[in-house]
DNA sequence: TGCTGGCCGGAC
DNA sequence: AAACGTCCGGCCAGCA
């Protein structure tokens, strides 16, 4: 093929009769073990019109090391604001690579062709990782929720003994029907704006912290009890979307395996002689705003030891740590949080308590402190205004609407999107370097910043070692002026 | 009865 | 005018 984001193609596609289609563009074969090792081997970039079909492929063994998947380019094409190039209608081999070529002119035309190379080398990733599976304790799992029930059924009692013979004429009120709960506080002389868990914690009366109680509790069954109605064989498979968020993140769903809240992740179990291996890069957004701002103390500081220490002792100037002083590593921790989102002086002032003009007067105390960081948030809002389009680290775009421009969009974008440049390249990396490692290694979850891979246990230091080296190496790659850390522990469950 | 939007909260 | 981002999902409330 001519076109260079391409190389050489192959083209798979549905059979009507059950099978899979194999073409170059000019011969067709079906898929046998023989032409399936065949294309393995010589590994071409692969043509699919949709995800199912790759699925099918990957089931019977294929690996490719490139997929386009014309429905993900035009995402990143409409995401950019170029034009998207049909699905081709019947679905033919040649015009199927047809359809790509024109893809992939577009793509270079608004330089988008490294975006769609990293999203194309990942997309065969997540289609394993989808395939794997999260391997978990089925006892474990129904023992949390089993407990989670019994607070959610004393909530519930202390809430309706309270609440049930109300005064204002709702008998029998459910701890889940806000409108009624609404009256009632108004009936006890508290008339509340919403039942949110920050307006709850500052209301002093029992029935609002029963009601957190069983809001706590009961989110816990009703969200992840039907998980285990999806578990074949002691595994969950959730379903990865490899770009739901428009900032370049991935997405799942059905069941969404990346939200499962701590309580139940130590129940995510290796089977017998496996382990798992969880890795995340610590700081890592921080570490990319000190990348493409270019700040030196900022970079400085966020390299020595404890970072929302080292700010605050420069921001308030005196001496700072976990123990001393610890109001002011909070005050700083909440404006190193908050500068990852653009965040402005009225929700930090909201967040530590204090008035909007003091908390102008921290943040402005803060960026004295790291020029080039002020410097680079100016000049970032500045350009989207002024171009209308978002960019990250690998090229990925965002095309803004004029009549919506957020500063915060545009500090938040380039950090979060850059992020998930990241960790999809480390994860490529990452199964580019176990190719020849025994244990059968395998990827089975990602959550933005953190990998989990689980291997056999004789494997596991060694794997261990690839995963770390992949992830850091993509960093280097990446955002070549800051170093990434990444902290990895080998263990039964995920967070024991 | 079914759909939709808002509220709320889990993760990062 | 105001502004801390991205998701998924359960429940209630309102509407047809």
């Amino acid at each position: 093929m001519s076109n260079l984001l391409l190389g050489s193609v192959v083209v798979l596609l549905d059979d009507p009769l059950g099978g899979v289609v194999v073409s170059d563009g000019q011969t067709q074969e079906p898929l046998t073990d023989e032409t399936l090792q065949l294309i393995n081997h010589s590994s071409p970039v692969w043509l699919v019109s949709d995800r199912r079909t790759l699925r099918r492929v990957m089931r019977r063994g294929g690996r490719p090391t490139r997929c386009v998947c014309l429905p993900d380019y035009n995402r990143l094409l409409d995401q950019a604001g170029a034009a998207k190039v049909p699905l081709p209608d019947p679905v033919r081999p040649e015009a199927m690579i047809e359809a790509a070529n024109q893809a992939g002119y577009h793509l270079r035309d608004h330089d988008l062709a490294r975006v769609a190379k990293l999203e194309s080398s990942f997309l065969p990733v997540c289609e394993r990782l989808q395939a794997t599976g999260l391997p978990i304790d089925l006892g474990a799992w129904d023992a949390v929720l089993a407990a989670a029930h019994q607070r959610a059924g004393e909530a519930r009692g202390q809430l309706t003994a309270m609440v049930g013979r109300d005064l204002g004429g709702h008998p029998n009120i459910e701890p889940g029907e806000r409108n009624k709960l609404l009256d009632w506080f108004k009936h006890q002389g508290l008339s509340l704006n919403d039942l949110s868990k920050g307006t709850l914690a500052g209301v002093d009366h029992p029935a609002a912290q029963a009601l957190l109680a069983w809001r706590e509790a009961s989110k816990l069954t009703s969200t992840y009890e039907s998980y285990t109605e999806r578990q074949v064989n002691s595994r969950i498979y959730g379903h990865f979307e490899p770009l739901g968020a428009h900032t370049g993140r991935m997405s799942c769903g059905e069941p969404n395996l990346q939200n499962i809240p701590a309580s139940l992740r130590p129940c995510v179990r290796a089977p017998q002689g496996r382990v798992l291996i969880g890795a995340d890069y610590s700081g890592c957004e921080l570490r990319i705003v000190a990348a493409l701002s270019g700040d030196h103390a900022f970079r400085e500081t966020l390299l020595s030891s404890d970072f929302h220490s080292a700010v605050a002792s420069r921001l308030f100037g005196q001496t700072v740590s976990k123990t001393e002083n610890a109001s002011l590593r909070h005050a700083a921790k909440a404006i190193n949080f908050g500068l990852i989102y653009g965040m402005g002086a009225r929700r930090l002032a909201q967040s530590l308590e204090m008035s909007v003009g003091e908390a102008r007067g921290l943040l402005d105390k803060y960026f004295e402190g790291f020029p080039q960081l002020a410097a680079w948030r100016e000049q970032a809002q500045a350009q989207a205004r002024q171009t209308l389009m978002l960019e990250t680290v690998s090229g990925r775009k965002l095309k803004l609407d004029p009549n919506k421009i957020s500063s915060t969009l545009a500090l938040n974008y380039p950090v979060q999107g850059g992020g998930a440049d990241l960790i999809k390249w480390a994860a490529v990396r990452f199964i580019r370097a176990i190719q020849q490692t025994k244990g059968e290694p395998a990827l089975v979850n990602m959550v933005h910043d953190e990998i989990l891979v689980e291997v056999d246990r004789d494997q596991a230091d060694e794997v261990r070692q690839l995963l770390v080296e992949s992830m850091i190496g993509a960093g280097a790659d990446l955002f070549p002026s800051v170093p990434m850390a990444v902290d990895a522990r080998i263990s039964q469950a995920w967070e024991h």
